[in-house]
DNA sequence: CGTCTTTGACCGGCGC
DNA sequence: GCGCCGGTCAAAGACG
């Protein structure tokens, strides 16, 4: 099962440039998809400019659009997981990846598990959108853990939040059914951050805990950002289509989206491209009580491959 | 009025 | 078979 939400226009673009989409059932899936009120906003790539590219961007371009629209698989996943394979040969990924193991982030099975400081009185939300669909109070915990599933009616990606029973400030969230909803913030910004397009956090003074806590939600985002590195890109035949599709990203400020195709690339996305990322999305985070609640996972389920 | 959340009931797996 | 426990369902209420 291939399981995919972009936005509309993009969507469009995706009709238009390939053959995938022939088909009833096909057809079905790009309809629903289009309604599914995903917080990807990608505005597609200018299509005078494609129409004026070359050859090979518009080889690119439509292999840009292959890889994020067939999603990523489990094998990408865990290779994108994977630390000790090319650690030696791409320090700039594998610093990406140890970073984001070394953040509390564990795989069982086809689980993964999310510990994350929070603090204040917030959630474990992380800007997708899922609905909660249970509540259970666990043995010997004074916590209950809260069931969510995510609202696209296509994906079967779930997520369960509870908090630590030995630290109360942590949050432990488990994705089930493959997704990276908690590999986004690693896998990006690093060297972007560095770019110019990256407007400042403002930071106000903390007159309040919840300012406060607001306050350290930044630091740890930019932490985060920091600590990561965007060593991923580098297939120089989609540079161009890249930065374009980045720029409008960047301008969305759902920079996460892009993952599934980092991922989806893991063994040739070893030098940095020149992107142009901006960090709205986490400076200027949507004022949804989603985001207001959160503070270091932005999640986007784009692909949903179980094999359980 | 439609959507989302809450929460008790229900179900299946597992150990005894 | 029985009870416990985690996961899910679904009716009712809350909310915008």
């Amino acid at each position: 099962m291939v399981e995919l939400a972009m936005s509309k226009t993009m969507m469009e673009e995706v009709v238009m440039t390939t053959s995938w989409s022939e088909g009833s059932e096909d057809d079905d899936l790009v309809r629903e998809l289009l309604d599914d009120g995903s917080p990807l906003l990608i505005e597609p790539p200018n299509t005078t400019t494609k129409a004026s590219s070359s050859d090979d961007q518009d080889q690119a371009f439509n292999k840009f659009i292959s890889n994020i629209y067939s999603g990523p698989t489990i094998s990408d996943i865990e290779n994108a997981l994977s630390v000790t394979n090319q650690r030696d040969h791409f320090p700039q990924l594998s610093s990406a990846r140890v970073s984001i193991l070394e953040r509390g982030l564990s795989k069982i099975e086809n689980k993964y598990t999310l510990k994350i400081k929070c603090f204040g009185n917030v959630m474990g939300d992380d800007g997708y959108k899922w609905r909660k669909y249970g509540q259970k109070s666990i043995k010997n915990s004074p916590n209950p853990r809260s069931y969510y599933r995510c609202t696209n009616p296509r994906c079967s990606a779930k997520k369960q939040v509870e908090r630590s029973n030995e630290d109360p400030d942590t949050l432990i969230i488990t994705y089930e059914g493959l997704h990276l909803h908690f590999a986004y913030p690693y896998f990006l910004m690093g060297q972007l951050q560095q770019s110019n397009s990256h407007p400042p956090i403002k930071k106000s003074k903390p007159i309040s805990p919840q300012a406060q806590a607001q306050a350290h939600r930044e630091d740890y985002v930019q932490e985060a950002q920091s600590n990561a590195t965007w060593g991923m890109m580098s297939s120089t035949s989609l540079d161009s289509t890249l930065e374009m599709a980045q720029e409008n990203l960047g301008s969305q400020g759902l920079l996460e989206d892009m993952v599934p195709f980092m991922v989806r690339n893991p063994s040739n996305n070893v030098n940095s491209a020149h992107t142009k990322f901006s960090c709205s999305s986490y400076s200027s985070p949507p004022t949804s009580p989603l985001w207001t609640s959160t503070y270091s996972t932005t999640c986007y389920t784009v692909g949903l491959n179980s094999s359980t």
